[in-house]
DNA sequence: GTATGTGCAAATCATTTGCATTCTC
DNA sequence: GAGAATGCAAATGATTTGCACATAC
């Protein structure tokens, strides 16, 4: 299986633009983590290992991860979208308390299902999902009256 | 049933807010559509039936309103984020095209399920879920090639 | 009466853009 | 060599905040 930076190559070079240094480098940050991450977040990671990389070529990248199916949107809090790495990682849903933002993630198969009918019944040639349930956390539904 | 201000009322009042004619002449408008919306045009239709009320109180009124469950985030695009009622409204999914951003919605009934399965496993109040299931439309996957 | 809500304008924060320079292909 | 990408700084746009006044409870 191809790594994340040689997909990239292959999409990046199948659109015609060019590749650099520090597209790779923010692509390699990114995955060298499991995690969430904003462009703010992101930016200072980079930073803090000495990597030149400014935020506008972080904003400029964004699109082309989605585009290429590299990332996701994951979802939108503090005022700013927070995106995640999928490809090579298991498919997974979120699980969100609205009062403290605590997130779980757990697997669910039985959206492939409701994707395929989909697919068949709009005509669409369906690429992914996200699923959010959201309510209160153990602590939270404990604090409220 | 209550209706939508019956049910803000009660909200308010329990939280030990207030409830002012501002506040219900926005969620009148909100609930005079089933439609998705988002905080710029809720200003202009507002402001269109000379209703003045100023975008700051629509910012410091949407938390309030997310809380109380009476809306919730559909999506964010074009900068922003935006809303659709909930209360009264039967649940619905989304189906978007990444390209166009067409949004068909439908329903599910299965993910309830899975909400109760999840509450049971991780101890949290569930309120609800946003499936959003995107690809590429009908035309766009033509297009593409 | 007191604390909350309002409109307005100014401030803030995330994101985008213009531009001169550097780098890919 | 031509077109893209980069870093920086300035511009933009959404959202938040400070404040003086109004108003709900």
């Amino acid at each position: 299986m191809k790594n994340e930076i040689e997909v990239f190559r292959d999409f990046i070079r199948q659109k015609g633009l060019r590749n650099t240094p520090a597209r790779e480098r923010i692509i390699e940050e990114i995955f060298s983590r499991h995690d969430h991450f904003d462009v703010d977040e992101l930016y200072l990671r980079l930073r803090g290992k000495n990597k030149n990389i400014s935020k506008a070529s972080i904003y400029r990248l964004v699109p082309l991860l989605l585009e290429s199916g590299l990332i996701q949107e994951a979802y939108f809090e503090d005022g700013h979208l927070h995106y995640e790495p999928i490809y090579g990682h298991e498919h997974h849903c979120h699980l969100r308390c609205i009062s403290c933002g605590k997130t779980v993630e757990f697997k669910e198969k039985s959206i492939h299902a409701i994707e395929k009918e989909l697919a068949r019944t709009y005509g669409y040639d369906v690429k992914g999902h996200k699923l959010e349930v959201y309510g209160y956390c153990d602590q939270c539904k404990n604090r409220l009256p």
